[in-house]
DNA sequence: TGAGTTTATAAAACCGGTTTAATGTGGGCT
DNA sequence: AGCCCACATTAAACCGGTTTTATAAACTCA
């Protein structure tokens, strides 16, 4: 590959001249930048991204994190994504996607700072996040999806739903149509997301005046099964076990088939005796499920557009104040919802 | 941050010495390197991840490089990601999503090469992919998913599904149910995608002793309306013009809803009056749409996984010889699928 | 006309690492 | 003791750009 050397050389100008050239940091004579440029088309020449990135203190690319292991993206961050990358491909940035082994990240020899400008950080956990630490300590700017922790909230700036908000419409919305013993099948523990939710399943019992079921709040694991799996093994048992149970919030589309599938084998029929409600949303795909599902739109793409702008915002300005947005999202009801066949009470 | 000069005067070695210690390129004695692992604790420091790309020659960065233009991805993009990812994961590479504007791209100021050491591109084109031939004149280490046109596919690597036999699979299926007018519903024009199921589909009528109906092979357009928009379009208009049509095969399950959608406003019943088949498939979604959508198995986690596996190992041995990987893929029938109402030909 | 200022380019220092060639240093062998 | 060699470490060159400082030429304006 040519260098900028050999573009100075057949141009007769200097290394530095090429440069300007081609950073238009520094005017250049009409002619002269024409022969520059006529020398690095012959010489098919490109600017070495690596030597630039080095000499200018910045690559040009952004770091999407998500949670290490072998984790696997499921639509919900697809989504997200798309909006991530939307905003960078019209910023001129572009997005790296770091899952590193937590094996390789720990050898001396692989050692070595992030090749980004800066970080959004996705699913934060509960009790203080390492990866926020890590990049407050070294200075790396991030913007986080989801609420952090309590110690990080004033810290760092963040993109989330409003989703105690959301989880407590849900319930509010099945315990207005009579049910009054409601599954809650949650997101793993120890994330935020997890806390948000279950804090506004309980509260939207409280506003009606009652107490929240006891034992009716499961989190899926951290790893080892699948949502689908894990909503139908939950649900199964759970439902043979309590009978009284008459709705089911699942985390996501996955969870909540994984429950069409336990009532199915159950002979639980739906919505007739069990009504289910999802944490998420395809305006294409819920309707044509049978029944139609229930669901919470989320607009993860708007998530993913705001967090991006956010972080290239505070790329360009230096600034780097703790703000918060909450995207909006709507709870749609569909058929998979409907009133429990016997009241459970008559009061 | 603490540069390796500070760790070389804090531990008292020279800079090479340090280098040596992170790299572990050259034998350091234990007490040296003691010394120097303590220092650089002590300042926090970790090498310059773009120094050490541009003094070494390679990032350890793997690009994805999808269609330009505001592109989204879809579940089959997701899949084949999370395949990339995993297989990155497992050693040591990060993967970069190359969606740079055109805009940005053609700008002089933006031209650099690129930060990968190597890239591996999808839905290559029909005619002549620029950005393959731009890999081959620069040099860059590729792998394309998707068979690359008649011209590249001597010269670069490749992992593929066997497309013509999927989608003769599938059509002879159709036939032998006793379809005789199926309609098409392709990928977008001037993909090798499209053409090798074109290819398929016109075989299986040819080796079953029929002609292809005409006009009944439509592609999506290459932009500006949705799977699901072109699904529901497309069969809308051709099924009521042609009542004949009694199957459709959609390129996704997108457009296969969008079919689902449009058989319902025409008052068609699916299988009764319109047999359905997806080139796509999911195993937990796809039985729970009423009706069971029947679908392609593609294993497009496999594609990525064989696709990075097969870039990495290019990297690793420098050996660039054009290799493919076709990677199998199944039909799964289901009740979206049956034997035409009447059969228009008894013969 | 000549001092003062602006403008275009060149030369050199720098970014933070890796790598090569040079320099000691001590051990083994005769 | 003297020679050679292996080994650990250092000094310096290098990777390919950007940026600062210096210099030469051109342009004002009294």
């Amino acid at each position: 590959m040519a260098t900028i050397e050999d573009v100075a050389r057949a141009a007769g100008v200097s290394k530095g001249t090429v440069s300007s050239v081609f950073s238009k940091k520094r005017p250049i004579s009409k002619e002269v930048t024409e022969r520059v440029l006529e020398a690095a088309r012959g010489l098919n020449y490109k600017p070495n991204y690596w030597a630039r990135s080095l000499a200018s203190r910045s690559t040009r690319i952004i770091g999407l994190n998500i949670r290490g292991e072998p984790y696997r993206f499921g639509p919900f961050h697809l989504a997200l994504m798309n909006g991530v990358l939307r905003v960078c491909y019209e910023h001129g940035y572009r997005l790296l996607v770091n899952t590193l082994s937590p094996g390789y990240l720990s050898q001396v020899e692989n050692l070595a700072s992030d090749p980004v400008d800066g970080e959004i950080i996705l699913d934060p956990s509960a009790k203080g996040d390492a990866r926020i630490e890590d990049r407050l300590a070294s200075g790396t700017p991030l913007v986080v999806i989801g609420r952090p922790s309590a110690e990080h909230e004033a810290k760092v700036s963040y993109v989330d739903h409003d989703n105690a908000g959301l989880a407590a419409g849900v319930t509010r919305c099945l315990l207005e149509l009579g049910h009054r013993d409601i599954l809650f099948l949650n997101a793993p523990e120890l994330r935020t997301v997890a806390e948000d939710r279950a804090h506004g399943y309980r509260e939207a019992y409280r506003k009606a005046g009652l107490e929240p079921p006891p034992q009716r709040l499961l989190h899926k694991p951290e790893r080892g099964t699948s949502s689908h799996q894990f909503g139908f093994d939950a649900a199964s048992a759970m439902l043979e076990r309590h009978p009284a149970i008459t709705a089911v919030i699942a985390d996501n589309e996955m969870m909540a088939l994984g429950v069409y599938k336990a009532a199915e084998s159950l002979g639980l029929s739906i919505p007739g005796e069990l009504s289910v409600f999802a944490f998420s949303d395809d305006a294409v795909l819920f309707p044509e499920l049978s029944p139609p599902l229930a669901g919470v739109r989320q607009h993860a793409e708007q998530l993913g557009m705001e967090a991006a702008a956010m972080l290239i915002e505070q790329l360009r300005s230096g600034n780097s104040a703790a703000r918060r947005t909450l995207v909006p999202a709507e709870l749609v009801p569909r058929a998979s919802c409907s009133a429990p066949a016997v009241s459970p009470q008559s009061v």
